[in-house]
DNA sequence: GAAAAGATTAAA
DNA sequence: TTAATCTTTTCC
């Protein structure tokens, strides 16, 4: 019954994704992430024989060396304080820590203020409030009474925007990772999908409102921009106003398989 | 106060 | 395909 609603609306809109206007203004962040960002254009086709799927994401040189882990920055505030539409891709290959787990991001959504999917349409509630505070929060709350659905706050104060970490892939603390979850696989069952990565970090509500720019707990560090970005519909919000479930919100690394499902609107943008 | 529904998951 | 499970929001 609700798979059926769910795959019934699959986003047809040609509607190009929004690009970054006003961006980050930290010069020195700007700086840092020229420095490091890998190609976004998409590479020119030299054959036909070629396979059409992009390969998975190069593994960031953080993964073979922890000692290079412990130089990886956390990013700073004014990182999270633009539009979730910006904001989402840019969490893409972005890290997120908590003691000896590090996962990759790779897959996100964004809610954003005027959006009929969005937990802040309600407006400021005590479960929502930090939806509406300033980017660079933790928004954590439970699905289903079972799930707990991690989200980062984006904007300003006063703006009600968040983006939902879908999927992540396992970097470090995969054995923590597998006992948190009850699965001693490696394979995208274990972190594919976002309650999968609420329970891999092992947060609960009481993490809502947590300060991921501040060191200690749970923080996101600087990570590769992956090559290519893949787009779709949001999952789950069949409930909501038929350009918002329309709409191209949800992204992902192109080529990973640490995607939720389902899979099969995902596409280059 | 009661009731419905939910940004889901894993197992049958 | 369905049960599990409980908080939030709405409606009477």
């Amino acid at each position: 019954m609700r798979m059926a609603q769910r795959f019934k609306r699959v986003g047809k809109s040609t509607k190009p994704i929004r690009t970054s206007e006003s961006g980050i203004n930290d010069p020195e962040y700007r700086a840092s992430q020229r420095l490091q960002s890998v190609s976004t254009v998409a590479k020119p086709k030299s054959r036909e024989t070629e396979s059409p799927k992009p390969l998975s994401l190069p593994i960031p040189i953080a993964i073979r060396s922890p000692h290079s882990l412990d130089e990886m920055k956390i990013l700073p505030p004014q990182f999270f304080q633009i539009d979730a539409l910006d904001l989402a891709p840019r969490l893409l290959g972005k890290f997120l820590k908590r003691n000896d787990v590090v996962l990759q991001i790779t897959e996100v959504e964004a809610y954003r203020p005027n959006d009929s999917a969005c937990h802040g349409r309600f407006g400021i509630t005590q479960r929502t409030a930090p939806v509406f505070g300033a980017g660079g929060h933790a928004y954590v709350y439970l699905c289903y009474g079972l799930h707990t659905m991690l989200n980062v706050v984006a904007d300003k104060e006063g703006v009600g925007a968040a983006v939902l970490i879908r999927s992540c892939a396992p970097i470090t603390g995969l054995s923590t990772i597998q006992q948190r979850r009850g699965q001693k696989t490696e394979k995208p069952l274990l972190l594919a999908g976002p309650g999968k990565v609420g329970q891999a970090l092992g947060i609960s509500k009481e993490w809502s409102n947590h300060p991921l720019y501040s060191p200690g707990g749970l923080e996101i560090l600087d990570g590769p921009n992956p090559e290519n970005i893949i787009v779709g519909p949001r999952v789950g919000i069949e409930y909501a106003l038929p350009e918002d479930v329309n709409a191209l919100w949800r992204f992902a690394i192109a080529g990973t398989p640490w995607i939720s499902a389902p899979k099969n609107t995902l596409r280059p943008p």
